[in-house]
DNA sequence: GTCAAACGCTTTTTT
DNA sequence: AGCGTTTGAC
């Protein structure tokens, strides 16, 4: 450990090596904290003697906590053995089965995920006679959310308007709803920790001591509640440690609340503070562009990064005619890197929205290369994935009516709404959940199976089938049961037609089933849990060597060679959503810092002038005002697109923003050429590619395009309208 | 209860 | 444009 020490440098090791106590480690992107989490870790362990199972490691995903176990064992080996390390919901997952008794649900609650939120949430508002449109079943659960996250309970719900009383008393219904179905969803399982912690001075004793030393990593991004967990925890010894970049926070929308880095300060005396600043990841062109970028935000700490290492190349930056021209750039470029010999996987692709994907994808089809796409909805949204976890989440919790409705007539055998209806009335009557009645319809002779008639027969047949399911829950392997349950629901006639898609759907099935079969030493809790709780970035596959593609928010955390971001228009980045809203602004900004700092040697911007909306239509776009942040000598633009054959750009869509000066000086003359005024042959000289040969010009779309072949930088098509090119 | 066609709405980011 | 949901026919 001493040697290994020395690798670092001084103001990492002064990190690893703190004394005990509240500790902020503030570190700039790329400066090794993950190192120097692992580090101190190991540091805890091995030289200042403190048991492996009297740690509490919290990271932002399952994946990064998977790797800081791994590297912390590289170090000293089974000696880490019984550190809890993981997500701030898994590490509240393990703590909440353990304490099921001070909880209104059992030991089996499920997790509801948004999806069972919201069909929660939609059954409420049907049962309130409230209208979906006045109430948005995701905005009214937004609203909750938010009060969880800030640790606010339903009687606390402040209310301005008639609009917030219904969604007070919603939120009092839902949670009710929830405990009804032995569930709770994300934000609860926060909440339900912190209430133990808080409650029961017993329960803050007991953890605070297990947990002598807690570390916590991406702490700009924690919550209310989660910072309510750590004080609790970490109230009697203060052995806090947090590693975050305030710059870097990015989930505000969820919750997170940077001024946590306050509160720390404030409610922990003595925080010793530790600057991490030196850069080992990117070219110092790179942090130039990141910190003039970031810059712009008001209200943080300056910070000044620096590497040793090279200056690097300057930014590209890439002006397409459209998005789909964009992606095929992008991908083009990408494969013209791997087939001159880069390793695919040294690429990355990130976007705002998980919608850009698509003509990505698309793009790569089109070039027969294979990707890497991050994102949980690609396996785990599909709806005959989410069918058979919810058979399994019926089987584990009967009481998970959300399971239990979208089930029981899956495949379709004849039980419709209204059987599922006079069920209920019976389960209200004797005051069970929707689930219990249905197993008691397995005892024969039971009045409320007569009273239902052929119905009843129906239902009673599924009610055995789930209850043979849940004794082999017992006696079987998980992969047994997965494998009756398919088997007696004939689930493979279902969805496997003969349709390519039904093909697609099976083999999903057997993706899941392989799943499944990694969890069959641990059960069906484990799995269950595991499938709650998995992160987009949790879904990488690692083994394929290909690019990546993945969100801005995906690639915290995360590096790459080289790093190419889409989509710098307006409204895409920063996003609409965002644009009434200084704080959303700032957030969005911090989101392309993120971005821009992923890359450790080449970045590459691009933006599209006309993209197609969500809507189906092509619109025309207006370049980020971010792009002007960028130092203009850093970036060397590549213009493909032509020019707006209606005027470019639009003045009445330039007043809804400031108009942004820069852009002024791009803009295009409109006169249109007649003749080619380039002859092949002809030498040139350009601003940026310097001296030239032309290889051919041609008269399109009323642009003259030349061709020109540059000494060092290749062939380039330019707009001869645009691109200033002197005739030597 | 099921199927198909019309309808209408959508996408910001995710533990 | 594409999807999920509602509506209407059997």
């Amino acid at each position: 450990m001493d040697n290994l020490i020395e690798l670092l440098n001084p103001q990492q090791q002064r990190a690893v090596a703190a004394p005990s106590g509240p500790t902020l480690i503030l570190a700039g992107p790329g400066s090794g904290k993950t190192r120097v989490l692992t580090y101190r870790i190991a540091y805890l362990i091995s030289v200042m003697d403190v048991p492996a199972w009297n740690i509490l490691a919290v990271t932002f995903t399952n994946k990064a906590a998977r790797q800081m176990g791994d590297r912390v064992t590289k170090l000293i080996g089974p000696q880490s053995d019984g550190i809890w390390l993981g997500t701030f919901h898994s590490i509240c997952g393990r703590i909440l089965r353990r304490e099921a008794d001070l909880l209104p649900v059992t030991r089996d609650f499920v997790i509801f995920d948004a999806d069972d939120q919201e069909s929660l949430m939609k059954e409420i508002l049907r049962e309130s006679n409230l209208d979906e449109k006045t109430y948005r079943p995701y905005s009214v659960l937004a609203a909750i959310s938010a009060a969880k996250n800030d640790l606010i309970e339903p009687e606390n719900f402040l209310v301005n308007n008639f609009h917030d009383e219904q969604v007070k008393r919603l939120f009092a219904l839902y949670q009710q709803r929830l405990v009804r179905n032995n569930a709770m969803d994300f934000d609860d399982m926060l909440v339900y920790t912190n209430r133990i912690l808080e409650d029961f001075p017993m329960m803050r004793e007991v953890y605070g001591h297990k947990f002598q030393h807690i570390l916590v990593d991406e702490f700009q991004d924690t919550n209310y509640a989660q910072y309510s967990i750590l004080r609790n925890l970490a109230r009697q010894h203060g052995n806090l440690y947090v590693v975050g970049d305030e710059d870097q926070s990015i989930y505000r929308w969820r919750g997170a609340d940077y001024r946590n880095l306050e509160r720390f300060k404030k409610d922990f005396r003595n925080v010793e503070v530790i600057l991490l600043e030196q850069n080992y990841r990117s070219t110092q062109i790179i942090l130039d562009s990141a910190m003039s970028v970031i810059n712009q935000n008001s209200n943080r700490t300056r910070k000044k990064l620096f590497t040793k290492g090279t200056t690097g190349d300057k930014l590209r930056l890439i002006i397409a005619e459209d998005d789909r021209e964009e992606a095929q750039l992008v991908v083009t470029d990408i494969r013209d890197g791997i087939r001159s010999g880069r390793n695919p996987s040294e690429y990355a692709i990130m976007y705002r929205t998980n919608a850009q994907s698509r003509v990505l994808e698309e793009a790569f089809r089109r070039e027969g290369l294979s990707y890497r796409l991050v994102g949980a909805q690609r396996f785990y949204g599909r709806k005959e994935v989410r069918d058979l976890i919810a058979f399994l989440r019926l089987i584990y919790n009967p009481m998970d009516e959300i399971s239990l409705r979208r089930t029981i007539n899956l495949p379709p055998r004849g039980i419709g709404e209204k059987t599922v209806e006079s069920l209920a009335a019976i389960a209200n009557q004797s005051g069970l959940s929707l689930g219990e009645s249905l197993l008691e319809l397995t005892q024969p002779g039971n009045p409320a199976l007569i009273s239902l008639g052929r119905n009843g027969e129906r239902l009673a047949r599924f009610a055995r089938m789930l209850k043979a399911w849940r004794e082999a829950a017992f006696a079987e392997s998980l992969s047994s049961l997965f494998d009756r349950v398919v088997l007696d629901t004939e689930y493979e006639t279902y969805i496997r037609d003969k349709s390519e898609e039904g093909q697609d759907r099976w083999e999903n099935v057997l993706e899941l089933r392989s799943v499944v079969m990694e969890y069959e030493t641990q059960g069906l809790q484990e799995f269950l849990e595991a499938m709650a709780l998995v992160a987009d970035q949790d879904t990488l596959p690692e083994t394929l060597d290909a690019p990546t593609m993945l969100t801005l928010h995906a690639a915290k955390g995360l590096e790459f060679e080289r790093v190419y971001i889409v989509g710098l228009d307006e409204l895409l980045l920063p996003h609409s959503r965002s644009r009434d809203d200084e704080e959303d602004l700032a957030e969005e900004r911090r989101l392309l810092y993120v971005g821009i700092t992923r890359a450790k040697r080449k970045l590459t911007l691009t933006r599209a002038m006309r993209r197609r909306t969500p809507y189906g239509t092509y619109e025309d776009t207006l370049p980020s005002r971010f792009l002007k942040d960028l130092p203009a000598g850093l970036v060397q633009e590549d213009f493909y697109a032509q020019p707006r054959r209606n005027g470019y750009p639009r003045e009445r869509e330039f007043s809804k923003w400031e108009r942004p000066s820069w852009l002024r000086d791009t803009r295009v003359p409109l006169d249109k050429p007649v003749n080619t005024r380039f002859k092949a042959g002809m030498q040139v000289r350009h601003a940026t590619y310097g001296h030239g040969v032309v290889k051919s010009s041609k008269l399109e779309h009323g642009d003259e395009t030349v061709e020109v072949y540059f000494e060092g930088h290749g062939l380039k098509a330019l707009i001869a309208s645009m691109a200033k090119l002197e005739i030597l």
